[in-house]
DNA sequence: TCAAAAGTGTTGTAACTACACCCATGA
DNA sequence: TCATGGGTGTAGTTACAACACTTTTGA
């Protein structure tokens, strides 16, 4: 603890938001456009300055969420990712960002919102093989955050907020395939969903669009952590995965 | 991002320690009591204000460990928590903390370094039965930085960041059963570390001290993730779990 | 020779992978 | 009736908990 003659530096805090969602079967990630400098033209993660003295870190990212994207905070998910605080990674001066990690169900067209018109899903791969370079320290804190959402997807219901409230189990295994990059047989996936309890609720109402026989729909049940757990593969020398 | 002509509100950023260890078998959290306001004479995490302008976040915990507990950084565990920023949290004004998670090796007595004269280790079971109050936000702190580390141990070597250089598999498991308070199979477990390759490695020593067959050494090998990992026995109905 | 602690073998079970197979629909 | 996708059955394998058993020491 400091002594009472000194006073500590005061730092600017900043939100910095990984937003995940899946489109056609693609993992994409909500990218901005930066109108500003430093990194004018850049694309970076969505995210702004605390707005007040009293704002809560939490609500800092609801608020950027709404502005930057247009998401609305009912039945999506929002987790902390941590805070990133290198003193030169922002060249304006001390800016310490805290990260958050946000997941939303597949969304028609790119958001058009307030401050959000120059938003764009980006594909995930695009990122991952650096064709598309990011502003800051934006890299590390999407690597980050799809490292989490990856792991959580093995313990955690956090599948279905990729989902619409009502999903076949073939869009939930998409889901897996997507964020892990990998592909999984759907006749094991199939059981390995339905042995754990709760995870999902069958409802009464079946999907058909093409051919084929039509599919059973489902919703997110009460689980939050599953037992036992999804397991991703573990990548071998012969097993091909996905960029 | 805001526009030009506005400034975002600074806050005073802080640190904050979860230092766990083991002492007798049993885990303990290092605890400090405050000599000043607010929470005057409350126990606390050891922590503090960012020093300087420039300090990284990192640097600043590696400070507070050797200001107030006098750890060395070298072959110690030290990683990010999270960032702890509700408004209300610090009655003296905007105060965000980055809190720190850090394994220490058994240290023979408590510390006794420059700032460190009130710092003492505390058993974590008394702090989870709540016959110590901790200020601030602190518990909900110390209860992130506890389940980290309980389930880091499944997955990663970070139990041997609780072992001295050298030690026995027995002093391995009771590192696993005190973090995670359960009792485990000494025969089971004695296999299922020796499966990880390269998780320990056979030193050319034994240790005998009392009676009883004495046990070859080992220490710490080149992995980091485990696999097959270590999982926490699921707790039953009738299973008893340590305080 | 006994207690204590280290370490090995064995057995039944749970969960998994891989793949053959059946079911229901649209064209 | 065929292609397409949804869903079930089964066999071999891996990892595991439980516990009987052997080994090596100090007193």
């Amino acid at each position: 603890m400091p002594d009472d003659h000194w006073t500590p530096p005061p730092v600017l805090l900043a939100v910095d938001l990984v937003i995940l969602t899946l489109r056609e079967s693609v993992l994409h990630i909500l990218l901005v456009e930066r109108g500003i400098e430093p990194f004018l033209g850049a694309l970076a993660l969505p995210g702004g300055f605390l707005a007040t003295d009293t704002e809560d870190i939490l609500a800092a990212a609801h608020r950027e969420l709404r502005e930057e994207a247009d998401l609305d905070a009912a039945g999506l998910h929002l987790e902390q990712l941590g805070a990133y605080g290198a003193p030169e990674r922002d060249p304006r001066g001390r800016v310490v960002s805290v990260a958050y990690l946000a997941i939303a169900p597949g969304l028609p067209e790119p958001v058009a919102g307030t401050d959000a018109a120059r938003a764009a899903w980006t594909p995930v791969p695009e990122v991952l093989t650096h064709r598309v370079r990011l502003a800051f320290d934006h890299e590390q804190i999407f690597n980050d955050g799809l490292e989490r959402a990856r792991a959580k997807l093995e313990h955690t219901a956090l599948a279905t907020a990729f989902c619409t409230p009502a999903f076949t189990i073939t869009q939930l295994r998409t889901v897996y395939e997507a964020v892990w990059g990998v592909q999984l047989d759907p006749r094991n996936f199939h059981r390995k969903v339905h042995a754990v309890e709760d995870f999902i609720v069958a409802l009464d109402a079946e999907r058909r669009d093409g051919p084929g026989r039509p599919a059973r729909l489902f919703t997110a049940g009460s689980r939050s952590s599953l037992f036992p757990p999804l397991v991703r593969p573990t990548p071998t020398a012969t097993s091909e995965v996905l960029p």
